[in-house]
DNA sequence: AAAAAACTTGACCCAAAAGTCAGGTTTTAG
DNA sequence: CTAAAACCTGACTTTTGGGTCAAGTTTTTT
């Protein structure tokens, strides 16, 4: 079993990663992301064959935490619970994929061109069945009266932001790195806007 | 005065900023800027010195839009209103921008890379001063105790989202076009979340 | 130890796309 | 009407960057 073929696999596709986060698809040369990493370009050729197939593999590697995500609505049945899950859960994949989850962002941005069908369709079931939960809370008095697509578009936009977005976060936090604490003060004030705004502001006594 | 200089300019920064949105900066081509308004390459050429040049113009004629966006926070002074009225410009800023509000998000994603100093010191002002007057609320009690930054980031995240990830919109929505009706719901599920997430929801008795 | 397998890389090739320009046509000003 | 100014573009050069490969070195297997 080859133990550097994984290492530098990984060290690869790490690198990659954030040369495509930051520069996009077209944007990325395979020599930055080779000289990133102290590597001649024709042995990141060896690893890899081809841009296109760099770049698949670091999309593929968002798609499972972002399917992950939608767990809390499967696991509670009350929105109160679900919803704060869901928003920690979102912040927390914001603080700790930044650069796949930019580069996720820059493929929907443009159209989602090189996303593959099944993980569309994957998606898209995802969220009707999110959806589809909200519609029943809302029925059964549970929560106001709320588009549940257009509350999950919120949703994703407003925890998604913290990282796809984070150069403008940082530049009105006035920091060099979103702290600790501002992921808390994030989750807390979202928590606390769209519970309460949604009708479901304090936990009901079961 | 040349006619021909104005109509031309603008029909090619039109296809450019389209371009630029579904492609980015470096996945767009000059040759597919100038075919889409059945010019030859070298028209492009006559008219903007280089492909950067290009790009700004098309940066630039965003940023009216987005810094006219605050005004509610100047002209108002309770939040119910200046929320109410900040939404719905930003909403409508979605529904008639969407290219240049993706040029744009691009740009802040890649972490504005070609964005100039003193844009970014005006929006920082803006900023700035839409947040002093959101804590001022806060502390004058009209809303609940709200982080007003983080509060912020969430309203533009909701709002540009419907420009800048149209593509999820429409998919979730299963429409091939992003309607009035669409646009309608989407303003009205903010408002009623955030007006009421925020301690504000019906407008008080002046 | 030696053969096989896995790994490495400098030098190269080539297609694509940015950018140029000379010599033309059309428009405008007087 | 004519001269200048503005406009147009096919054909070209240049640069960039994805991808290849042959000739190595290192590691593993037997």
């Amino acid at each position: 079993m080859s133990r550097i073929r994984d290492k530098k696999r990984t060290a690869i596709l790490n690198a990659a990663c954030e040369e495509f986060a930051n520069h996009g698809f077209a944007g990325t040369k395979i020599v930055d992301i080779a000289s990133k990493i102290n590597l001649p370009k024709a042995n990141i050729y060896y690893y890899f064959e081809s841009k296109q197939v760099l770049y698949r593999h670091v999309l593929d590697s968002f798609i499972q935490p972002l399917l992950m995500a939608t767990a809390p609505f499967d696991q509670y049945d009350h929105p109160a619970e679900a919803l704060t899950d869901y928003i920690k859960l979102k912040i927390e994949i914001s603080k700790n994929h930044p650069n796949a989850s930019k580069v996720f962002a820059n493929e929907i941005l443009h159209g989602a061109p090189h996303l593959p069908a099944d993980i569309i369709e994957k998606l898209t079931q995802q969220t009707s069945r999110a959806s589809e939960k909200l519609q029943q809370w809302v029925d059964r008095g549970l929560m106001d009266d709320i588009n549940p697509l257009h509350l999950l578009f919120s949703l994703w936009a407003s925890t998604q932001t913290y990282a796809d977005f984070n150069w403008q976060i940082k530049l009105h936090l006035k920091t060099d790195c979103i702290s600790e604490q501002d992921y808390t003060d994030a989750t807390e004030t979202l928590i606390k806007v769209i519970l309460k705004g949604c009708g479901v502001a304090t936990q009901v006594a079961k």
